[in-house]
DNA sequence: GAGCATACCAAGCAAATGCTTGGTAGGGTG
DNA sequence: CACCCTACCAAGCATTTGCTTGGTATGCTC
């Protein structure tokens, strides 16, 4: 029991804080923000429910540096896209293809994301989640924008409901995919990516 | 005051209890099932949390009823679908227009589900759930097996991945379809199916 | 008008929950 | 050794939550 309290003075591993805020993502993933006790991280943590306050202010400011962290390396591989001068499929798959990647190295914190971010945006502290909706909003559209603009892409779609359709099928993914089973994050990508572009029905065979 | 205690002699609209479950439905769906307290369920009907309890067991049985009314009717429709004799594609496209229809007609109980069935499935009371759930995944795998036997659907399907692409995109939709807006059900569900069948890629531009 | 059913109130209880307070143990540093 | 820092415990408080109990008002029915 010594070890548990003992700091990590090399700094090679994860501070107790960040071991601490990956325990509690996975709680919050499972159960969801609310029904999370501050028992239940701490149990998880093997320490008492009163000792979580001396590394955090509140159950509240635990999500928040959780989701602040992701959204921050999230959007910077998105920016990385957009800046690229691939044409529009192709970074219209390279976006698919880095949400999954992020479903795969951030399951809990898409999942929170994901359940919870509609609750925690009606608190004011958590105001930057609307932003980061509408910035996310911003990318998808761009890219199918500039499919169609370019010929890559139908010119009857209907814009708001293609980037809710893309939206929706990625993330949602974080339901159902666990790393580690017999089809990577990338496999999924390449038939998800397959299908949102071409369809499932058999070329040629279209109705009218 | 008094029409509130009055009960409906007539048995023209709906009954205590169902209005009390309709209420409880949009409690839950708004904030989820943990989330909702009896309190909220009972401000919201304007009586006291107590007095709920002259009509329903629990909390739990509110839920169950809820659930299960509504499963039944969706069910129905997705049985008469697969007993039809039409051909896969239009049945695919049947039980896509059968799903929107729901998240049109019974927003809050597809959100119970969407959100909550996880949580709900791992008490025993619940277990018709993962049933359900069981019986969703064999329609669908149906169809889409039997679109591949008669050529209408690509043979190179993972049809496991592409049955939950279809779940996840078709009931997804709860989240932010809202009835009496510019698309309806309808529009949305013709969009949807073809986006699915042909993808938003230009025809005959296909990559690989 | 006596009896009964429906629909509700008023009050409260036991458990759970977020958080606080005061204290302890152990290691590093001067 | 004195001092301080990190990490934690022990105990508990105020509030919230699901649910219970005993009672009241209203209308229907015979």
């Amino acid at each position: 029991m010594s070890a548990a309290s003992t700091p990590d003075p090399t700094g090679a591993g994860p501070s107790r804080r960040e071991q601490l805020l990956a325990i509690a993502a996975q709680q919050f993933a499972e159960k969801g923000f609310r029904n999370t006790t501050v028992r239940d991280i701490a149990d998880a943590a093997g320490i008492l429910s009163g000792s979580l306050y001396h590394h955090f202010d509140s159950k509240e400011s635990m999500v928040d540096e959780i989701l602040v962290a992701f959204q921050e390396e999230l959007f910077g591989q998105y920016d990385a896209i957009l800046a690229s001068g691939d044409d529009a499929r192709s970074k219209l798959e390279a976006a698919v293809r880095v949400s999954f990647e992020a479903i795969d190295k951030h399951p809990h914190e898409v999942a929170i994301f994901q359940n919870d971010a509609n609750h925690l945006g009606s608190f004011e502290r958590f105001g930057y989640l609307a932003d980061r909706n509408a910035q996310s909003r911003q990318v998808w559209v761009t890219l199918i924008e500039e499919g169609v603009r370019t010929g890559v892409l139908r010119a009857d779609l209907d814009v708001t409901l293609t980037y809710r359709f893309i939206r929706d099928t990625v993330w949602v993914a974080v339901r159902w995919y666990r790393p580690g089973r017999d089809l990577t994050h990338t496999d999924i990508a390449d038939q998800y990516v397959r299908i949102l572009l071409d369809g499932i029905a058999v070329e040629g065979k279209n109705h009218g």
